[in-house]
Formats: C-alpha cells, structure tokens, sequence
DNA sequence: GCAAAAGTGTTTATATTACACCCATGA
DNA sequence: TCATGGGTGTAATATAAACACTTTTGC
C-alpha cells in the first residue's frame, strides 16, 4: 500500500506575548536535516498516542518541558518535498502560553531552544515559516470570535494587559476607550476586589476571564477593535 | 521509529444544494471494515500525489467520478481506535458543488454511491459521523466570510437561488428583503441582462459572482444574516 | 383575472467610530 | 507637586432588524 511510505509528524506553534510582542518559541536543530536551523518543537506521531492532541501535547513537552497550555489543532501540511528525508506530512497545532513561570529546558535532539519574534523569525527549517505565516494568521483571526488572548495572561489580570496582547497581535495600537467599553460590555471579564501596583502611579483594577459567560455569546465576532 | 505504523487516508465531504436541501456525498462500503455502511468518499494518501489537495482531487475522482470542483482541507482525525485496521489519520477536505451536470460514478470499490440529507445520514462507517458533523458546521460558519456559497450555484444564478443556497445550509429561512438588500449593496454581485423563466410567473434577474470585487471586502463576516 | 414568485423602502434599534481630559498613586 | 499610567463619556455615523405590499409573467 503506497501509504507505508508516509510518515506524520506533529509540530507545535507556541506563542507568548513579551513585553508588547508576539513571540514564537523555536528549538535549534542539533542534526540533520536543516543541522543547526531553527524549526518548530514536534516529532513524530507515535501509536502510543491517544491522539493527534495528545501527541502534539507529549512532543512539546519532550522538546521544550512545557506543560498544560492551551492547545488545538491548526492545518496539516503534506506536500511533497517539504522534507528531504521521504514523504512527511506534519499536523500544525497552535499553543498559547505566557512566558513567565516556564521552565524551558530543550531536548537532547536540540542545540538551543528560545522565543523569536513573530515578525523577525531566524532562517527556519523545512516549510516552517510558511507554518507560522499561516498560524500566525488564524491566530490574528481567532481573537476576534475566540477567548484566545486569555491564554496569553495570567489568571488574573488589568484591562492595559489584555489591550497589549491584542495590540500584539493584531500589529496595531486600538483606542483604549473603545476596547474598555466594548470587553466591559461582553460580559467575559469578571471584576476583582483587586488591583495591580508596578509603579509609582495608579493601581489597575484585577479582572478574570468567565468561561461560562462567555459561552452565552453569539458564536460570531465580538472582539473586534 | 514508531510513525512507519501509521497511515494517511485523505477523505472528502461533498456538499451540494439540491431542491433547498444540504446534502452530502457517501459512497457505500463493499469490503470490510464497515462492508455495507455508507462513508465518505476517499483512501490512502500516494507518494505520487503532489500534495495533500491533489490527494483529495485524485480521491474523489477514482471513487465518485467528480472531478473540477472547488475543494479546501478542513481538519484532520486521527484517534486511536477510528479504524480498526491499525493507526490511520484521515485528513478530511470540504467540497462544493453542483449535483447538476455531475456524472456520479462509484469504483469497483463501492456497491453504491448517492446523495443523503446532511440532516439524516445513513449507518455511517469509521467516525464519519462526527467527521460531517464537523465539517456542516465548518460551512456554516464559512458561507458568512466567504464566497463559498457560489460554488453550490451555476455561473449564472438569480437571488432566489442564492437565498435557497443560505437557508439550506443555516436551516433556517432568512428576511428576504434584508438578504438581497445586503448582497446588492456587498458590491460581490454583477447583474446580467438576463432572466430565468421558470414557470408561468415573473421571471427573474440573473446574476453572476464577480471574485474580483469580493477582494475588496474586509476580511471578516459580511454575508451574515 | 388569477396564481405564483419577483421585487421593493422605511423606520427603529443597535453597534461602531472618533475623539481628550481628569484621576489616583508613590516618590 | 510631579510624573506615570489608569480610567472615563458623548456625539455622529453606520449597520442590522423588523415588517407588507406591488409587479410581472403565463395561462
């Protein structure tokens, strides 16, 4: 059967917000094929894989030790030639974490493991940047009708920190008044009894994102700036 | 290495609008697994196929004889357990079109191939009933951002047509009024010089879909209703 | 002239956009 | 008291939703 010749692998996109920017987490090949480009955390599906999700949540954890993030599937891309070792389809999954509180650790198969910026990304192996055009996109997409962003922050946080995450994302500054009033209005955020101080100035009202609020929107756009 | 067990099956649901009715293309299982349940028309993935997409082309030729449709890769499937032949992930791809014109036939494969009411399938092979569910879904989300809609209608189509198209999919009817006052002034429609005489009553404007002006819409939803 | 489907406008409510200043805090 | 980021409201415009009758055709 031709299909014997096929083998799959799963890669993950994971990204985080620093500091105002959209960060991909990239893992330094150690051999070949690509020895020493950067390529996206994956490896190959194995049978002992509940499935494709738990597959794709094992080799992020086997490349970068992270664990218990947001994941779900993306694309799969297949086509012929993207790895010169044979024909090697890959399942892209995106990842949405925060930086802070991991504690990356790479693989023995790698050389290096860190965040690269979305938009400044070093040369990359096989078709990966192709892969992150293409997750970076839906990523840009899925925070206008998804709560996405919430993975992207700690449990508990201020309204200028979901601003900078979208901003981030969107690549775009949006007026401050009308991103206020329009996630107040969703009904999504729940507010705390308290604030955030990081400086001399103002504390930031504390807010949490409800799960079960947001489930009574329309599954149609909502956070669109 | 553990993936030479796996297996790629590319596996297509055909959609298409036949007298106000959503339904999709089955092909009936003469062989084991599932010999004599209906599922969805594909098979395995060749190292001779260009890419995952001409898979799907090519699949869908060999099993249904439908050939020159529009076609987009949806998700992938790949449980543990969906196939009782071992390890097989089937990425499954959308497909719109006509059942006008189409000349269906089955492969020596299958002892029947027919159109169901996406509503009401038959005994379904594999997990091919969550994979319809998935992907019905998936349309209706997609005819609201996208010119999808057009591909289930002849070049030259009226508004009626075209209304039909959106209340099969969202099963539900819609303001006609509203519908055809938000596709004129879209910008997406161009009026012919033509009428479609159906019977002994007011004939109707025909209309055609111009891809060029739907470019220039912002890419988010704008055919919603 | 009748049966059948095509085609048409207005009003109301809601959502989006644009825009600039005061507030609370620690140093 | 000052520097810093937090926090707020309104008016104009655009979009969405609700709703019923007239027109054109073949027979």
């Amino acid at each position: 059967m031709p299909s014997e010749l096929v083998k799959v692998t799963v890669d993950t996109l994971a990204f985080a917000v620093q500091q105002g920017s959209l960060e991909v987490l990239l893992v330094k090949r150690k051999n070949e094929p690509f020895k020493s480009l950067w390529g996206l955390p994956g490896g190959f599906l194995s049978d002992s894989d509940e499935n494709l999700d738990a597959a794709a949540v094992r080799e992020l954890y086997e490349e970068t030790n992270v664990t218990n993030v947001y994941l779900e599937q993306l694309y799969t891309f297949g086509d012929r030639g993207r790895d010169p070792r044979g024909r090697v389809i890959t399942v892209a999954y995106l990842a949405l974490m925060r930086q802070e509180g991991l504690e990356l650790r790479a693989s023995s198969e790698a050389s290096g493991l860190a965040w690269w910026p979305v938009n400044e990304p070093p040369p990359l192996a096989f078709d990966h940047d192709r892969i992150i055009t293409y997750a970076y996109q839906r990523l840009k997409y899925k925070i206008e009708y998804s709560p996405a962003a919430f993975a992207l922050l700690p449990e508990k946080f201020t309204l200028r920190d979901l601003q900078t995450v979208y901003e981030a994302i969107l690549g775009r500054s949006v007026d401050n008044r009308n991103f206020r009033k329009k996630f107040l209005s969703s009904g999504v955020l729940q507010e705390l009894n308290e604030t955030s101080q990081e400086g001399s100035y103002r504390p930031a009202r504390l807010y949490c994102f409800s799960e079960q609020d947001f489930e009574k929107l329309p599954d149609r756009p909502v956070f669109v700036f």
